[in-house]
DNA sequence: ATTCGACTTAAATACGAAATGAGTCCAGAT
DNA sequence: ATCTGGACTCATTTCGTATTTAAGTCGAAT
């Protein structure tokens, strides 16, 4: 094992220094020459610990990725309520989602990059984010708390509004308050409009 | 009168072509040349009637976005409670945001077209859309069918997940049924989730 | 007032030459 | 055997320049 941790050792300062290289630079204008140098290793050495820049870029979000629901995942835990729950939930996603989306979401440096393992990472994502909202969800039906026609199809409704909120997010330079609008997105998914 | 006519028939003329040309062949692919041919002019007579190319495109969209609002408008009406208004809101602008996509959404043909007359038509129709959505909310808090805390936040918030709605439509290339996701977020937005 | 052919000019395109950078190979170090 | 890096290949990008395209103007004709 100490073999193999040295492996990973070396491999995460190739991440580390891949990460805020693309960061600062974008995929494109990143070299594996740069990435060598600023890890300081040859750039052949590079090609021993990943097949492919491409490879090195994956690894990047991966683990971005990962960050972001471990965030989330103990966010939802300190919670207590489901409704603390979602809130924790959006917040923490909304707060993370500008650092994260320079890597993974298309519009701001770098645009319209086809790369498949993006849109893999985001689909990824998306699983996740489903899989979390369904256990709120139904923990919170268990509490007796929710009451939900369709687990899945609220889910999902719940998460294309999440993804509205990106949108001003990314094309926006004036990073908007949003909290306020935040606030009352969530108030209309657990009170509903109507009358009662 | 009489002059005024013939001059916006010609106008019209003009606008039709260049509407169908920028469908199939994009902004850019479309020329002064094709447009003027295919309204049977020369292409100077182009420029008696508008001031440039973009000035034609502004048109065009303009002419869309009418016609949408008009659509709008006019379903709007149709349904008699405040209820059936949103509803009736948000299908016809799903139904027909395909098309209008075309013209100005970035992401479809053309991409990123940072026109500024875009994202002022864009601006322009969120204004719109934000209106529609505060009076439809106000006629039903006067009814007595609805209850919010800010129409304001509250317009914004439904007017942010319908953007999210969009955003499936725009990259996804199947057109995914969609219709019980709408359902699954109308649900919520006039029940939530919470227990009553 | 309206139309169009002829023109100008800025931008887009085409293309070959030069440079860059991803990825390979192999010899040598540990 | 596990690693490392210098020297290489070759595909892609960049660059400089010649050529074409197409937006927009002008002035004469109707």
């Amino acid at each position: 094992m100490n073999i193999n941790n040295e492996k990973d050792a070396r491999q995460q300062i190739i991440i580390t220094a891949a990460e805020e290289l693309f960061a600062h630079f974008g995929l494109r204008k990143t070299t594996m020459e740069d990435i060598a140098s600023k890890s300081k290793m040859g750039k052949s050495t590079l090609y021993y610990y990943f097949k492919s820049k491409e490879d090195i870029f994956a690894e990047v979000i991966h683990k971005e990725s990962k960050i972001l629901q471990g965030k989330l995942g103990k966010n939802i835990q300190l919670a207590d309520t489901p409704q603390a729950k979602i809130d924790a939930y959006v917040y923490t996603r909304m707060k993370h989602l500008k650092k994260l989306s320079n890597y993974y979401l298309t519009l701001t440096d770098e645009y319209l990059e086809q790369y498949a393992f993006v849109e893999q990472a985001r689909q990824h994502f998306l699983e996740y984010e489903m899989n979390s909202l369904i256990s709120i969800l139904q923990e919170g039906i268990e509490d007796g708390a929710f009451q939900v026609a369709d687990v899945e199809e609220t889910a999902r409704a719940i998460a294309i509004a999440i993804k509205g909120l990106e949108y001003p997010l990314l094309i926006q330079k004036e990073p908007n308050d949003m909290e306020s609008t935040i606030t009352s997105m969530l108030n209309i998914l657990f009170k509903g409009i109507e009358s009662r």
